[in-house]
RNA sequence: GCCCGGGUGGCGAAACUGGUAAACGCGGCGCCCUUAAAAGGCGCUACUCCUUAUGGAGUUCGCGGGUUCGAGUCCCGCCCCGGGCACCA
């Protein structure tokens, strides 16, 4: 006898993997490769390696190597690759701080998460380990740039960007929080500079149709996603001012409510309102309207309950619907982002206008009639946004606002002033960066030529070695004057690099690809390899990427696709969410001190404990509390079950398990398969990994529960064994060491090499069954009765229970019903 | 304000298509083992009440209605918590 020591099982099985390469999975055509099998492609978000690797990690690791497991030992030849996301922000600021180059620390944290990936035992192909910070992948990102540079999906422009004063770098739209910069917090401020962008915009309307493709992804995340897309259909509607002879397109989701225009409102950025207003009295209030609010920060001006503001222009704009001139104004309740930075301001039916016409003493029209009846205080009971008949809109009067939509866009087309428009919320993605701790952008500026593409063969354009990590307002590469002095590829030249490297959401947007060819240098990826793995069947990782990072990998696969080098539209055809660990119910973080330390609990419990715990925390796509009491609670059934195998190993044969037994034997061999059942059931039927591990536990309890019963006879002891073995099985995808040890103990086998366990019906059904007998719906009596006995039979058994006659007496039975192995309920009055 | 999740014992949770509410774990209580403790094993544990006990009755799935022989599960209305979006025209 000894006890459950997980140190040194669990060293011993992660050396057996990794000599015998257990987990690495051969490409088509390679030798090794099983043909016969279907693929599967487990994969997890790969991680950021900073540090060391925390509970977020250890559960997303945990849940992915279970569904790893189980697929595999269903049959399928399972690819599971790991990588790092290595260029990024924190490493740089690091660096400012120290000095230390930022490649010296993310190779550091890297080497960390690879052993503790390791020490944690997780089946991952180590052939295929990638990291995005190396130039053999990176030359790749600098490929992928090109291609869409090429298909004319990167282009350059100058534009107002959010800017942070900290990081002293752009951000993308996504990466701005509340006005505030995601990842320091400071206020994001604009700018006009010259960026880089990827035309996602483009694929607004794919991205939206493509979620239908998809198998199955966490319906709130599709929502999230559809929000951040925002389409909204409408039209197109243009007003004209004839002073200055120019023309006002305004985008509108309202049609049906042109009648109801009373003003006109530019944003304060609008590129014509200089020409509207130079040389009238309204040009320096104008002017310094536009400056207050060009300083104010994007917060500020987003906040809740701000109160309208503007400035009329002293000019007018002509309705088309009914020749009307109705008033300009700037104001900053109108974004420059958005439509055309113009709107027809309709205040009877829409709030915001409503709160500016109050503010500004402007005429509220009706054009529909109807009430709202928590209207701000109008006697009208406008603003009103809801639907109804039209009035004092000249022809359309009397229809309904819904039909007069589509009847005043169709005229408004037969008149050329408008067309039905969509309008999207999304922006094109922003990837240049002003930092040094990224891909180069792989574009030289040439004064002959202008910008041009650095050709293929000579990628990658490598980050140099700098001394200066400051960032300056420009990026720290800027100093590097060596290399950015260079020729220009087409005319040779001078000419200078671009200095600009890529946000790194473009590093993780294609690594999952590169996993399936990890070694190519000749090309990113095989075509064939990538048509014969993708797409993952399986993606794992936290809510917190469901906007960015998917919606990004979305794109550039489509666009991919496009170009001809994929087969798949979409790259995730499955994706699990994980919920956040918590500990005393706050998110963990240093400065509260609350932190969990995987490497610790690996050091004191094993990994198997601590794999086993996260997932039977809870379902797995909730949060959960982490208590070290819960830890305790799976290390012991652990050590239960490495303690029954030592017994039973030590005490029992290994022998045929016999299926005609009775008794507390033929208990635990229903038990076994029960087990089997339900965890195979529970499996397939998302990720009710707690519920699994459940079942294996109340295995376990039966086996010491019987098991005295049962010692002394050859036969039984068999089923003994047996059921073990099973409950073994069935947790190896969580506790892969112990159970590894076990199989082989009791049954000389390697536990990852057999194929998952079935249940035998037979066992699965029992001769009798609890019957529930109800009298008006409550529960009078449970009796065992035979499982096959047909209804009249329960019901006489039912009615022949003493505790059920005491409620029949006297009253008359009105209605019988008997759910066949379930109940029996008997309706009285 | 709009859109998603979620409210079940002291706690984390379970309950497949409407059919035994609370499996499993934590915590608690009791017993066994032990010179003793730790570890371990076994049992009890939703709440209230009756009963020496076996057993029995009533009440519970955020609140209020409804459908049904029967509702944690379906429908309607409301409250609370978490997340996302938010002057998006």
């Amino acid at each position: 006898m000894s006890g459950y020591e997980p140190r040194a099982i669990e060293g011993k099985w992660q050396s057996v993997w990794a000599e015998e390469r257990t987990w690495e999975v051969p490409n088509p055509g390679q030798p090794g490769f099983d043909e016969r099998k279907p693929k599967a492609y487990v994969c997890e978000m790969l991680p950021y390696p900073s540090g060391e690797p925390h509970v977020g990690h250890l559960k997303c690791y945990a849940v992915g190597d279970a569904i790893a497991h189980f697929r595999r030992r269903q049959g399928f030849q399972v690819v599971h690759p790991m990588g790092y996301d290595a260029f990024g922000l924190p490493a740089e600021n690091n660096a400012i701080k120290t000095g230390e180059p930022p490649r010296v620390a993310t190779e550091r944290s890297i080497e960390s998460f690879r052993q503790q990936f390791r020490s944690w035992g997780i089946s991952i192909d180590w052939s295929r380990e990638l990291a995005t910070h190396q130039p053999d992948y990176y030359r790749w990102t600098q490929w992928i740039f090109l291609q869409l540079y090429q298909r004319g999906l990167a282009y350059r422009t100058e534009a107002p960007v959010q800017w942070c004063p900290k990081d002293a770098t752009v951000l993308a739209n996504e990466q701005v929080v509340d006005g505030r910069c995601e990842r320091c917090g400071t206020e994001v401020i604009q700018r006009n500079l010259e960026q880089w962008f990827f035309k996602i915009t483009d694929y607004a309307d794919r991205l939206l149709a493509d979620f239908a493709a998809l198998e199955s992804w966490p319906e709130h995340v599709i929502t999230m996603q559809r929000n951040w897309i925002g389409r909204s259909e409408g039209a197109e509607v243009t007003f004209r001012n004839n002073e200055v002879d120019l023309d006002f397109p305004v985008f509108t989701t309202r049609p049906d409510t042109l009648f109801g225009a009373t003003f006109f409102v530019l944003a304060p950025e609008h590129p014509q309102l200089e020409k509207l207003v130079a040389g009238t009295e309204a040009e320096a209030a104008v002017r310094e309207y536009v400056d207050r609010v060009g300083r104010e920060s994007a917060e500020e001006r987003g906040a809740e309950d701000r109160e309208k503001t503007g400035v009329p222009l002293g000019r007018t704009v002509v309705n088309p619907v009914n020749g009307e001139e109705i008033p300009m104004f700037v104001a900053d309740y109108v974004l420059m982002e958005y439509g055309t930075g113009a709107i027809m301001a309709v205040p009877g039916h829409d709030s915001r206008d409503y709160d500016f016409a109050k503010a500004f003493g402007l005429p509220v029209k009706r054009v529909i009639e109807g009430t709202d009846p928590e209207a701000p205080g109008d006697a009208d009971g406008l603003p009103f946004t809801g639907d109804g008949p039209m009035v004092n809109s000249g022809r359309f009067d009397g229809q309904g606002n819904r039909d007069a939509y589509a009847a005043m866009v169709e005229w408004l087309g037969e008149e050329g002033r408008g067309k039905t428009a969509v309008n999207y919320r999304l922006r094109d993605w922003l990837l240049s960066r002003q930092r040094y701790w990224g891909a180069p952008i792989p574009i030289v500026y040439c004064d002959e030529c202008g910008i041009v593409p650095v050709p293929d063969d000579q990628l990658p354009v490598e980050l140099p070695e700098i001394e200066d990590y400051a960032p300056h307002g420009q990026s720290p590469l800027a100093a590097a004057t060596d290399w950015v002095r260079t020729t220009c590829p087409r005319c040779g030249g001078a000419a200078r690099r671009e200095t600009d490297t890529m946000d790194t959401f473009v590093d993780s947007s294609w690594y999952y690809i590169r996993y399936l060819d990890p070694r190519n240098e000749g090309a990113a990826w095989d075509r064939a390899a990538a048509a014969h793995w993708m797409p993952v069947d399986q993606y794992i990782g936290g809510v917190e990427h469901a906007i960015l990072h998917l919606m990004y990998a979305r794109f550039v696969t489509k666009a991919l696709a496009d170009l001809g080098h994929l087969d798949v539209q979409e790259p995730f055809a499955n994706l699990f969410a994980q919920g956040m660990i918590t500990r005393d119910g706050a998110k963990m973080s240093k400065s509260r001190g609350n932190t969990v330390s995987p490497a610790e609990y690996v050091e004191r419990y094993g990994a198997d404990t601590a794999r086993t715990y996260v997932c039977f925390m809870g379902p797995p796509e909730r949060g959960g509390d982490w208590t070290d009491e819960g830890v305790e609670g799976v290390n012991r059934f652990l050590s239960r079950l490495w303690r029954l195998c030592d017994e039973v190993a030590e005490r029992t044969g290994a022998g045929e398990v016999p299926t005609d037994v009775e008794g507390e034997a033929r208990a635990l061999l229903a038990k076994a398969h029960w087990a089997i059942d339900k965890a195979t059931k529970d499996f397939e039927r998302g990720f009710q990994f707690n519920t699994v591990i459940a079942a294996v536990m109340e295995l376990v309890n039966d086996c010491y529960r019987l098991k005295d019963a049962i010692y002394g006879d050859p036969e039984r002891e068999g089923v003994l064994r047996h059921a073990v073995v099973v409950a073994a099985e069935l947790i190896f995808p969580f506790a892969p060491h112990l159970a590894s040890e076990v199989v082989e103990r009791l049954d000389r086998a390697r536990v990852w090499e057999r194929p998952w366990p079935v249940a035998d019906p037979v066992l699965l059904e029992s001769d009798t069954v609890t019957l529930v007998v109800q009298v008006n719906g409550k529960v009078r009596a449970r009796i065992e009765a035979p499982a096959e006995a047909p209804q009249e039979d329960l019901l006489a058994l039912a009615k022949a229970n003493e505790n059920v006659t005491k409620y029949l007496d006297g009253s008359e039975i009105v209605k019988e019903i008997v759910v066949p192995g379930k109940l029996v309920n008997l309706v009285v009055r």
